[in-house]
RNA sequence: GGGCUUAUAGCGCAGUUGGUUAGCGCGCUUCCUUGACAUGGAAGAGGUCACAGGUUCGAGUCCUGUUAGGCCCACCA
């Protein structure tokens, strides 16, 4: 017998245990075509990423499935990776650099390429490493990266396939634009957020007013909430029907602070109820206007730069950052008297998810996907349940925006990424599409050719993941095992970004979906409701809790308090439910090695039913049926649930009750007379729970798993499988009249402040045919859970004079204690009692009386309630009987 | 503006297809170091299930509305 310490350190294990699984080998999965694949490929952490509590919990949620799979005997499969995640990692290493004082510019685009995979050597691991402190059983020889050489191979590849089909095309569009990262972004990396803004009212002069006299008020008024655009402005527009300025079409309007001349035109697009009825038209930065300017043939004015300064168009505001030009323009106008007024205006406004900065709709030129034909068979297969999302509300979200979906802008202006594989020859403008650089033009022959200057959106590689992780688009065995994958978890932030489009490149390239279940679980918020981040500075950090709880209650805990799909509120308390709980299983095995021999451990296989006892027949009922339920709740992504089925029968069931049971049978005997039988249920309970538990809590089980014997890992153990044979609704009642006893006769100790060591003499008069037999089966386990040194058990039982009484369905109870008892107090306690049953049949005899009830309800519901009515009459009687006799 | 979601004990949450005495964890009260565990054990107290209607013999559960949170989407300048 190993020397086992009374308390779980998880510090003393973790690191040795994840060393030996990480040697083993058995993180690694191989096709193999005897065995079911269950892959998982994981939401890549970005490059930059430090773990947080929503990966932790995304990656606890997968390692369980992965682990659970892998003990049922699948080929299981978790493939790890990063993502180098664009401007994200840019904005890391360009703010680097710039506290030594360099610019990227400064650097040139090859050299900062070079600092940045630098800088990735040097941290990009720091996510993976965090992982396997969670216990992450992922395939590390498999980790992938997406800008590594044969995922790169990928994104060329899906890049020209689509180019060659007419889904890729180049063009001058209004797009958003982040004036800080200077590149444009796609819709969904521009989410807009609302903003305390103004409208501002401002008049624009008729030509023939001649010079901008604003006291003649002759004009039209336009609102904005972006003054400063106003000097793009090529024409105002209104509705056709509005009549209020029907008259007013086709006149010509002095733009204010310039010269420009411009138009009154008329648009359907133009709300007559905001605002005046009256816009401004701004092709060059809105998209809006971009349309209305293009139907009317209107030139676009660009009056920005890409780093939201104003240009040359913009006359003396030219260099003038743009919210500078907003209150100088403001301030003039003002002081022309053109300003008509300025209202409060709350609206929504794109802004950078990298840096938040707000959003410019900046004209350019940028290559898109065409995401119509796409999404078509991406929506087929989720509708017909070929894709699955957990929970499924998440499918009509999913739903909605697909089928409003608009192309995607994908070109970067960044130099950190996937350069795009479009080269133009410098003689006669040919566009040539490649996966390797052309050696000339395919047109003229020139030799003169220059590629694209700018990268791939990051999620043109992620979108790939599931299959190119696999080695797509070579056709490897990997590909044609494990793919599709089986179940993609992930938070609902990146349903758009990733996993969409997934879906949408899974039909698309390898013409078969990329997973069949989608598991969204919640955001992880701070105790008060806040979403955690670095700048609020609530964030638990993963790694602190491991130190100080273990990974194992980092995983047990935000597991248990994560219901499906609810988002998550955690605070450093709530980590104690995991480490009480590792601390119980640790206890408990420590109880039975203590108590158990050596033979015992080899378990001969005694668990016949014919050998069993009562309390073995419950005990391996309750395992089963708990057995049966956490498989199911797994089945059905309920991890909250089949967490917490283990955690009562283990903690309740096996702890509370049949240790407690069978504790003086093994306890303090010799070898021989100990009882062979109760030992070897002991370590079979006890080692199917640390089974059941494995996925949630590795390591913990794993250590109690080395302790039982030497062997191999838990981690390749067989998942347990109910036996039914084993499921006995008898023994689990009888075994609740047995509860029920012990509970009643501890009740009375309690209430009537009877020490625990006084050890106490119980009559029991069974009140049913078959209770009889089933208190004297148990006699010797209720005396020494009860704590009893005589207990008569006698149907025509003769109450004794003084004595404490329970009455109960069953049973009745009678505690003679000659000249102990304080008769007041006693019957008090059972007129409370008594009290209690009198309300409940109140209310069930009215139920009872109830002629609506009898004729409606089904005949079994009104039985039963008769039935309960009877027996609580019964105890009722029973009660004033006893009380009377006191 | 559209959609989703939440409201159950002081706090955090479960409550499967409508039928229990409405559960669990933390906290609280009382007792207990009884040979695994005080990160423990035993016994308790605490809820008119947000509000108003409706369906039903019967509603925490289904429907409608209201209120109050939260989230996502959206081109009203």
């Amino acid at each position: 017998m190993k020397d086992i310490p009374p308390r779980y350190n998880p510090k003393d294990h973790e690191e040795s245990i994840y060393s030996k699984w990480e040697n083993s080998g058995f993180f690694h999965a191989e096709p193999d075509f005897s065995k079911k694949p269950f892959t998982i490929t994981i939401p890549p952490p970005n490059v930059t990423g430090i773990l947080h509590m929503g990966h932790a919990l995304n990656n606890t949620l997968q390692d369980i499935l992965i682990r659970w799979k892998r003990m049922q005997g699948s080929a299981s499969l978790w493939v790890p990776g990063t993502d180098h995640a664009g401007i994200a990692t840019q904005n890391v290493v360009e703010r680097n650099l710039h506290e030594k004082g360099i610019t990227r510019q400064e650097l040139g685009r090859e050299k900062f390429v070079e600092e940045i995979w630098k800088w990735r050597e040097k941290y990009g691991n720091t996510i993976i490493m965090q992982l396997k402190r969670l216990g992450a059983s992922c395939d590390w020889k498999r980790t992938r990266f997406t800008m590594d050489k044969g995922l790169s191979e990928a994104v060329l590849e899906a890049f020209v396939q689509l180019y060659n089909k007419g889904l890729i095309y180049r063009g001058n569009y209004i797009i958003n634009w982040c004036p800080r990262c200077r590149t444009a972004l796609s819709d969904e990396e521009a989410p807009h957020q609302n903003v305390e803004g103004k409208l501002y009212y401002i008049l624009y002069l008729f030509k023939e007013s001649g010079e901008q006299r604003a006291e003649s008020k002759e004009g039209v008024v336009v609102a904005t909430t972006r003054p400063e655009t106003m000097l793009g402005d090529v024409a105002v527009a209104v509705n056709p029907k509005d009549k209020r300025y029907k008259k007013l079409i086709g006149k010509k309007l002095i733009l204010p602070l310039t010269e420009r001349e411009m138009e009154i035109i008329t648009d359907d697009f133009v709300d007559k109820k905001f605002g005046t009825g009256a816009v401004k038209v701004t092709p060059a930065h809105d998209s809006d206007d971009y349309d209305m300017a293009k139907r009317h043939n209107l030139e676009p004015v660009t009056i920005m730069g890409p780093d939201g300064r104003m240009n040359e168009n913009a006359g003396r505001f030219s260099g003038l950052d743009r919210f500078e030009a907003r209150k100088l323009i403001v301030a003039e106008l003002e002081e022309k008297k053109l300003l008509i007024k300025i209202e409060k205006h709350d609206y929504a406004v794109g802004h950078c998810y990298r840096c938040h900065t707000v959003i410019e709709p900046y004209l350019s030129l940028q290559w898109f996907v065409r995401m119509k034909p796409l999404a078509e068979p991406a929506i087929e297969v989720v509708k017909r349940g070929k894709i699955k999302f957990h929970p499924k509300r998440w499918t009509k979200v999913y739903l909605n925006w697909m089928e409003n979906i608009k192309d995607w802008c994908i070109s970067r202006q960044i130099w950190w990424g996937h350069r795009l594989p479009v080269y133009y020859c410098q003689k006669c403008n040919a566009v040539i599409v490649s996966k390797v650089a052309p050696e000339k033009c395919q047109k003229c022959g020139s030799q003169d050719l220059k590629q694209d200057e700018d990268v791939l959106d990051t999620w043109f590689s992620s979108w790939l993941w599931p299959f190119s992780t696999l080695g797509w688009p070579e056709k490897t065995k990997d590909l044609r095992y494990f793919y599709p994958t089986a179940v993609l978890v992930t938070a609902p932030e990146i349903l758009f970004f990733w996993v969409a489009r997934m879906i949408m490149s899974g039909k698309e390239f390898i013409k078969e979906i990329p997973f069949s279940d989608v598991y969204i679980h919640g955001t992880v918020r701070d105790a008060t409701g806040k979403k955690m981040s670095k700048s609020l500075g609530n964030i638990i950090d993963p790694l602190d809790i491991i130190d100080e709880f273990g990974a194992d209650a980092l995983r047990f805990s935000i597991i248990a308090i994560t219901s499906a799909g609810q988002d998550v509120f955690l605070s450093k308390e709530k980590f104690e439910i995991g480490r009480n709980f590792a601390n119980k299983i640790w206890n408990a095995s420590r109880f039975v090695l203590m108590n158990v021999g050596a033979s015992e451990l080899q378990g001969t296989g005694a668990l016949e039913k014919e050998n069993l006892n009562i309390a073995d027949k419950w005990i391996l009922s309750r395992l089963n049926r708990t057995i049966e339920a956490v498989t199911k709740a797994l089945k059905n992504y309920k991890f909250n649930e089949a967490e917490s089925l283990v955690y009562d029968f283990f903690w309740h069931d096996f702890c509370d009750w049949y240790v407690e049971m069978v504790k003086p049978q093994i306890i303090g005997q010799s070898a021989e007379s100990k009882e062979r039988r109760t030992g070897e249920i002991l370590i079979h309970v006890l080692e199917s729970s640390l089974k059941l538990l494995h996925p949630f809590m590795p390591f913990v089980t794993e250590a109690i798993w080395q302790n039982i014997k030497e062997r191999e890992s838990i981690m390749i153990a067989a998942w347990p499988e109910a036996d039914k044979h084993y499921i006995d609704k008898k023994i689990e009642s009888d075994i609740e009249i047995v509860k029920n006893i012990i509970v009643n006769i501890r009740n009375i100790r309690s209430d009537m402040n009877i020490a625990y060591s006084k050890k106490l003499t119980v009559g029991l008069a069974p009140l049913r045919q078959g209770v009889g037999s089933v208190i004297s089966d148990n006699a010797e386990y209720i005396k020494n859970l009860a704590h009893l040194d005589k207990l008569t058990i006698d149907e025509n039982f003769i109450r004794p004079k003084s004595c404490l009484s329970a009455v109960a369905e069953e049973f009745n109870i009678f505690i003679p204690l000659e000249g102990v008892i304080d008769v007041a107090a006693e019957k008090a306690r059972l007129t409370k009692k008594q009290d209690l049953l009198k309300q409940q049949i109140v209310f069930t005899e009215k139920k009872l009386k109830d002629k609506n009830f009898i004729n409606n309800a089904p005949e079994e519901v009104v039985r039963a309630e008769h039935e309960k009515a009877e027996k609580i009459r019964e105890q009722i009687d029973r009660l004033g009987k006893t009380i009377e006799d006191l």
